[in-house]
DNA sequence: AGTTTCGGCGCC
DNA sequence: AAAGGGCGCCGAAACT
């Protein structure tokens, strides 16, 4: 049997299945299977099943108990394609790339649908449009020859196997389900907010606040109205420019305290109160609907629920089964350590070659021990900052480690040309071009870039100097990305042979929930999906990748 | 009345 | 002390 499978859905409910040989050309006819699940359970030796989307195939075979070990998601691939071959924008399902194939008009992608609260229904109800097996193996094929061209073929073709992968864990994770104790929720939600009045109103200890705050100001003040607020200290002689925090608690004020306060709390109840919880859990699971590649970064996101802004008093309600245990892994200093792999610096490779607090190592060499500036300038230079302290520690980090900082400054110099960009594995960066574009347009500004930085006084250095922090941040998160999604890949490998499931990850963040008994064995086997991900993903490399793991019962504990 | 943008802040 | 990269989400404000 061949150990790579192609797969798609029939209009009768059904799927076709066809062999694929070792050049991925179909190496045997076409059968058409009634059940679906049957169909993949019945070969247990296939290794990679390529399908049009893990969206459209998986979530049904996982409703029936059957998992698959690899796949390839065209659809994925072709995003990734296009993009590093610079055609960012054009249609990414499988009709437009057979479209294209054929000479065809390509058709413009179906909108994305977001999640209804409470309901699974966009996990069950694929977007996309289905495709017939043999239009599917032809895109397919042309794929094949596109990895060939690209920069680095091996990484590329490493690059969309990884995007597969995160395909699959994400549905697993969404069928998974984060566990989540409703009954913890309220408890935290009473201890913070006091209680709900009747009619839905503001909990009573934000409408204390407010009447801290007006008591305050000696007149009603809505606290969560910005424009009120910047009303009332005007009127009290104090000129602010916004309500954000930072600049809210520059200001000597007997208001705020309690405004601050107030904001923290308002946050809490509007995003994960007593409404939310409502919405997003059920039996005992909060499932946001993880999406993996939804950003350019490369970078997760979740569809409802934000699931991947949980704020750390709510975490409390993250709570393991009865004889469970989550394990909560933190990579540390994720960023610089990839920084360290991908810009070959000497002195940072040594210094991430240790487990040892990176930050304090950097601080120990080039500024003087002070480990709080060290991580400034280390951030500041991977996100472009332009001023304070950071920046000004920058040059003490270009001194010391003058290859990786350089690294970061080619991409945003790169960035701000409109030249490609791209991580470690060739995911790559939309052209900065468009990005002009739509700014230009946005401003009202006609015609090109040289015209707009003649004629508009700041355009030219606001919009050309984000382009390169956005190309400089790109290369350092996106390839920190790529290096994630293998990690996964080879811990859901272990998960799979066990009860373990993963059932969240956040960045750089995994949380694994399973039998009190199997944490030894997930702990070392996160340990090990960690280095193996970093020799898969950056070749021979001295940089290690340690994680911080907790086994808790709460994932409020694991901090 | 419905839709889009904005301000602010949660996470990394 | 000052305000940088990626996101999602909410209500209010600003629109059509």
């Amino acid at each position: 049997m061949a150990d790579r499978w192609a797969l798609a859905p029939a209009e009768d409910g059904g799927v076709d299945v066809a062999p694929l040989g070792p050049d991925g050309l179909p190496a045997g006819p076409v059968r058409r299977e009634a059940d679906p699940a049957e169909a993949v359970r019945s070969r247990p030796g296939v290794t990679r099943w390529v399908w049009r989307s893990t969206a459209e195939v998986y979530p049904r075979l996982l409703a029936t108990g059957v998992r698959v070990e690899r796949c390839y998601d065209i659809e994925a691939a072709e995003t990734l394609l296009l993009g590093h071959e610079g055609r960012y924008g054009e249609p990414r399902s499988a009709a437009a790339a057979l479209a294209r194939l054929r000479g065809g008009p390509v058709p413009p992608d179906p909108p994305l649908r977001s999640a209804e609260p409470g309901s699974q229904s966009s996990l069950f109800e694929p977007q996309g449009v289905r495709l017939p097996l043999p239009d599917l193996l032809a895109v397919y094929a042309e794929q094949q020859r596109r990895h060939e061209r690209a920069e680095h073929p091996d990484r590329m073709r490493l690059l969309t196997a990884a995007e597969s992968a995160g395909t699959l864990v994400a549905a697993e994770m969404n069928r998974a389900g984060l566990p989540w104790s409703a009954e913890v929720h309220r408890a935290v939600l009473h201890d913070l907010l006091g209680e709900r009045y009747a009619g839905g109103g503001e909990p009573r200890r934000l409408a204390e606040l407010a009447d801290e705050v007006s008591a305050a100001f000696g007149r009603r003040v809505r606290p969560d109205l910005p424009a009120d607020v910047i009303k009332a200290f005007a009127q009290a002689g104090i000129k602010i420019s916004s309500t954000r925090r930072w600049e809210i608690e520059s200001v000597d004020h007997p208001a705020v305290k309690p405004l601050v306060e107030y904001k923290k709390l308002y946050r809490i109840w509007v995003a994960h109160g007593w409404s939310w919880l409502q919405d997003w859990v059920r039996e005992g699971r909060f499932r946001p609907e993880f999406l993996a590649g939804g950003t350019v970064t490369g970078r997760w996101v979740t569809n409802g629920g934000g699931g991947l802004q949980i704020p750390k008093v709510i975490r409390r309600a993250v709570v393991a089964d009865p004889g469970w245990r989550l394990v909560v892994a933190d990579a540390d200093q994720m960023e610089p350590r990839v920084l360290a792999a991908i810009s070959r610096d000497p002195g940072l490779m040594e210094v991430a070659g240790r487990e040892t607090d990176l930050y304090q190592s950097v601080s120990d060499r080039a500024f003087s021990g002070d480990r709080a500036q060290a991580k400034l300038a280390v951030l500041g230079a991977v996100y472009g900052q332009t001023s304070g302290d950071g920046l000004k520690n920058l040059a003490a980090l270009r001194r010391r480690f003058p290859k990786a900082v350089a690294y970061v400054d080619e991409a945003a110099q790169a960035g701000e040309e409109g030249r490609l960009v791209r991580t470690w594995l060739g995911r790559t960066c939309p052209p900065a071009a468009r990005a002009a574009d739509e700014g230009a347009e946005e401003a009202g500004i006609p015609l090109s870039e040289d015209e707009a930085q003649q004629w508009v006084p700041g355009y030219a250095s606001t919009n050309t100097r984000a382009r390169g922090r956005f190309a400089r941040n790109f290369v350092v998160q996106g390839s920190a990305a790529d290096w994630a999604l293998l990690m996964l890949a080879a811990l859901r490998r272990t998960c799979a042979d066990l009860a373990a499931e993963l059932v969240f990850f956040q960045h750089d963040e995994v949380i694994v929930h399973c039998p009190e008994e199997e944490t030894e064995t997930v702990v070392a086997a996160i340990r090990e999906a960690a280095d193996l991900a970093g020799r898969l993903t950056f070749g021979p490399t001295p940089v290690r990748f340690p994680f911080t793991t907790a086994v808790v019962r709460c994932y409020a504990d694991a901090k």
